[in-house]
DNA sequence: ACTAACTATCCCATCCATGAAACAGTGTAC
DNA sequence: GTACACTGTTTCATGGATGGGATAGTTAGT
């Protein structure tokens, strides 16, 4: 019987949600790189499956995600307590996701991206409080 | 300066809590090594600070210690509001400066700088007294 | 005394994740 | 056309995490 453990990392699901918020935003590899601090290379790697990323990385990409580690963890707990499915909202269009999809676009000046960051950040500060719904 | 990510893993946090419930419940580093699949040189090396754990071997023992990883990472979500933007346009966002900064984008047809800074103009007579400013 | 069975730590060869740079492909401007 | 600035991928040398085994230390039994 020996162990059986298994606890491991879900690599392909974290290197599938980058690539999807990625995408969406319109950013590139370097884009995610230069705000993450994961390198282009490695970005490649993770998005595509080959080898496992490190945890510091794992940190760092979850984090810009937004998104809880356990979320890509196959993890068995010892008391054989049920952990509820962490349930992931990627497309809550925060001002800060909209901003960096504003300054990702090539086509708009760093002022007017700015002007529309502002912009939104405003409107969201004001419905937010109203739209909140999330559960 | 071009990005400042304070995500990383706190891998001696998470070797304290290793060695405390190890030694919690009277086990040698081979128990857990066998329990784990964690083979006890890297157990030893975790409980004692050296070096980082791989992703798998977090898993593993956070797994065991039935812990969310997240209390081991030191996480800064993309979303939270103290993130520094990457990169900073220090000026006021008032519909004046908004308004100029449109028309001055050659990106931008005529038509479409004066809807924007029109739509600019009524959100911030709206909302001027509750947005806040990043600092 | 001497084993024998433990313990944790250290040594070391192997493996592999990493990032910089080179690469190949795609537009885009001039 | 020819550059130029992008894109994602791949190559490559390096650093470091790993686990098996060696080591030193401790305890208990004989």
């Amino acid at each position: 019987m020996a162990f059986r453990n298994e606890n491991y990392v879900k690599t392909l699901e974290l290197g599938q949600a980058i690539k999807r918020r990625r995408e969406e935003l319109g950013l590139s590899l370097r884009d995610v790189a230069d705000v993450t601090g994961v390198s282009a290379s490695t970005l490649s790697r993770i998005e595509n499956g080959t080898g496992k990323p490190d945890a510091d990385n794992i940190a760092r990409l979850t984090g810009w995600l937004d998104m809880p580690m356990d979320r890509i963890m196959n993890k068995q707990s010892s008391s054989s307590n049920e952990v509820e499915p962490v349930i992931y909202y990627p497309h809550e269009a925060t001002p800060e996701i909209v901003e960096a999809h504003l300054r990702a676009d090539k086509n708009l000046s760093p002022e007017t991206a700015n002007a529309l960051s502002e912009l939104f950040r405003v409107a969201y500060k004001q419905f937010s409080g109203t739209a909140k719904k999330r559960k």
